[in-house]
RNA sequence: UCCUGAGUAGCUCAAUGGCAGAGCAUCCGGCUGUUAACCGGAGGGUUGUAGGUUCGAGUCCUACCUCAGGAGCCA
């Protein structure tokens, strides 16, 4: 990026200090010569300054002629958007530029009164207003601006005359870069009313231009940005565990089958079996379903490692929490004991939902005014107790409550609920908790979120730590759980099993092999060490930042059962 | 996979077993500094699919499909 800028400074065919050479590169490569001369109107005068037509620069695609950056600058160019860099529309909003003329691309949200064209480019939540003099412009372009269409706005940024802005852009040129027929329009969810959220999923390709999911994914971006800026500032490595996998131990799971077998002759031993001595990878492969073992072998090396992955599972969920292709996070640490691992999942949850609040809020006091919005017509005791934005704020400023399986078991026998025997399911030591148990706790007791540990050795993973029995002879191990409101279950994570002839129990108790394990046990005979990690659901992290009930509203497009259009 | 509910115009929804409607959107016309613009008019339907009951079914019954909410599995 330096040097890049250092070439551009050196072309010195743009006037103006070192932030417009900056600006000017960034944006150079979106500039384009060749408008469409029969797009423009006949009736504006076009002229083409000297500059842009001369001075290639070494290299690159800077290559190409090099635009002035205003006509505030270089007044003579007046208009036509011929070689005028796009700006985006983030940029025209947020920063002083009345008296600039700017061109801008995007595309029609609304076009009131045959005058008021209102555009969206995807770079803000924000519309800008561009004002079409119709007398300006023939007829059958203006017919052209409707709803959906992509296209090019030249013009001077002023002081809006309106009211609901604070500036518009006085259009001087506009180009229909595409169109879009109103009577096909109208059968998408591009017409713009109100849809519901399950007439946009069945419209996903298209649901990219609404307010709503613009602001869904700009967040879920800003959230991914964040979690590799949190462990790269931290010295965490980024591992790129494998998709396909023969590991078959994870337990995570049912797991998607990856073959090149042809399913209408498969090849048999003389047993009678499948021969996947002839697949591709001579053995049965699939899906991963997690990176965690494999990131066990790298934190055992390199220190502190995540990933951030693809995941996989097959099981036939029908619910609002899960998804059949979906991203998760997988820190793992060498040296961490189950506390280090437990302070870790908090403060990175914290830190990811205060980077969006911070880079985001636009987007998300949007997504709030919608949440009240609906929830104005929701019976009182649906409703959420905090708004949006004052459950981020919560979660950052409160301690998430932290508290073991068998105190979890204790305060819901001593809760009103269970007394007066509103659960459906009976609430045992040894039996996990159900979705209502889990509920009470986070909503109605702690009313935070709640980090559960020391799980009944019986309901968890092979992998996990065995702890001390306790007093009464119980198993337990140690394995966290980060409960969050609304969405559950949003992390689980242990302290890994270092001792190598208890994980070997564990694998018989698991019935797990351990001869298809021996990389995974190897770990444990050459240095093994302390360590802890944890699985985030990226998508349910997503869903809380968001507000948004569904996951399939969170991910550009759900895979689900019976569900893998587009 | 289980439980509950829903499926009627492009969208959101009405319609006691008796003529299938409204608002918005679209199209035509008007108005023109609008803010989900407004005013007038027009077009738009195999009521999810297949059977059944009935003189008559959007409405009742059966099966299936799809979706939603909840449960299980989990992140």
């Amino acid at each position: 990026m330096d040097s890049r800028c250092a070439s551009a400074g050196r072309s010195g065919n743009v006037a103006g200090g070192a932030r417009s050479r900056r600006e000017s590169d960034r944006y150079g490569k979106y500039v384009s010569l060749s408008v469409p001369v029969h797009l423009v109107n006949p009736s504006m005068s076009i002229h083409v300054h000297p500059s842009m037509a001369r001075r290639p620069l070494a290299g690159t695609d800077a290559s190409r002629p090099r635009p002035a950056r205003t006509a505030t600058r270089l007044p003579h160019i007046i208009s036509g958007g011929v070689a005028m860099r796009r700006t985006r529309i983030a940029e025209v909003l947020s920063t002083e530029r009345i008296g600039q003329t700017v061109n801008v691309k995007g595309w029609v949200r609304f076009f009131r009164q045959g005058r008021f064209l209102l555009l969206n480019d995807g770079s803000t939540i924000h519309n800008v207003q561009a004002v079409v003099d119709q007398e300006h412009f023939d007829e059958a372009r203006i017919r052209k601006l409707t709803t959906g269409a992509a296209v090019s706005v030249t013009g001077e940024v002023v002081a809006s005359a309106g009211t609901g802005q604070v500036v518009e852009i006085f259009v001087s040129d506009v180009t229909i870069l595409g169109e879009a027929q109103p009577s096909e329009v109208q059968k998408t969810i591009l017409q713009p009313k109100t849809h519901t959220l399950e007439t946009l999923r069945e419209q996903a390709h298209l649901r990219f231009r609404t307010s709503t999911f613009g602001a869904v994914f700009r967040i879920r971006h800003a959230l991914a940005f964040a979690v590799h800026q949190y462990f790269n500032d931290r010295g965490y490595f980024n591992i790129h565990t494998p998709i396909v996998t023969a590991a078959d131990a994870e337990g995570a799971g049912e797991m998607f089958q990856v073959t090149t077998l042809p399913l209408d002759r498969l090849p048999r031993t003389p047993d009678g079996l499948i021969d996947y001595g002839e697949d591709f990878f001579a053995r049965k492969t699939s899906l991963t379903v997690s990176g965690q073992l494999e990131a066990e072998l790298a934190a055992l090396a390199l220190g502190q490692v995540y990933t951030f992955g693809p995941t996989f599972r097959a099981e036939n969920s029908n619910t609002s929490r899960h998804l059949a292709e979906f991203w998760m996070i997988e820190p793992e640490v060498a040296f961490n004991d189950l506390q280090d691992n437990m302070d870790l999942g908090e403060d990175f949850l914290r830190y990811c939902v205060r980077y969006a609040t911070v880079h985001c809020a636009d987007d998300l006091n949007f997504l709030h005014q919608r949440e009240v919005k609906a929830e104005a017509q929701l019976l009182k005791d649906q409703r959420n107790e905090m708004p949006l934005l004052e459950r981020l704020a919560f979660v950052i400023d409160n301690e998430f409550a932290r508290l073991t399986y068998t105190e979890a078991i204790d305060v819901l026998r001593d809760s009103r609920p269970y007394k007066k025997g509103r659960f459906t399911y009976p609430v045992e030591w040894g039996t996990d908790l159900q979705s209502e148990h889990e509920r009470y706790l986070v909503e109605k007791h702690f009313k935070k979120p709640v980090i559960l540990v020391d799980y009944p050795a019986e309901t968890k993973a092979f992998y996990m730590r065995l702890n001390q029995p306790d007093d009464q002879g119980r198993e337990t191990v140690a394995a966290m759980d980060i409960l969050f409101p609304g969405v559950g279950e949003i992390m689980g994570g242990s302290q890994r099993e270092e001792r190598l002839d208890v994980l070997r129990q564990r694998c018989d108790a698991f019935d797990i092999p351990a001869e298809e394990m021996w990389w995974y046990l190897d770990t444990r005979r050459f240095g093994t060490a302390v360590h802890s990690g944890f699985g985030l659901g990226f998508e349910r992290l997503v869903m809380f930042v968001t507000g948004m009930g569904n996951i399939r509203d969170v991910i550009p497009f759900p895979r689900a059962p019976k569900s893998a259009d587009f």
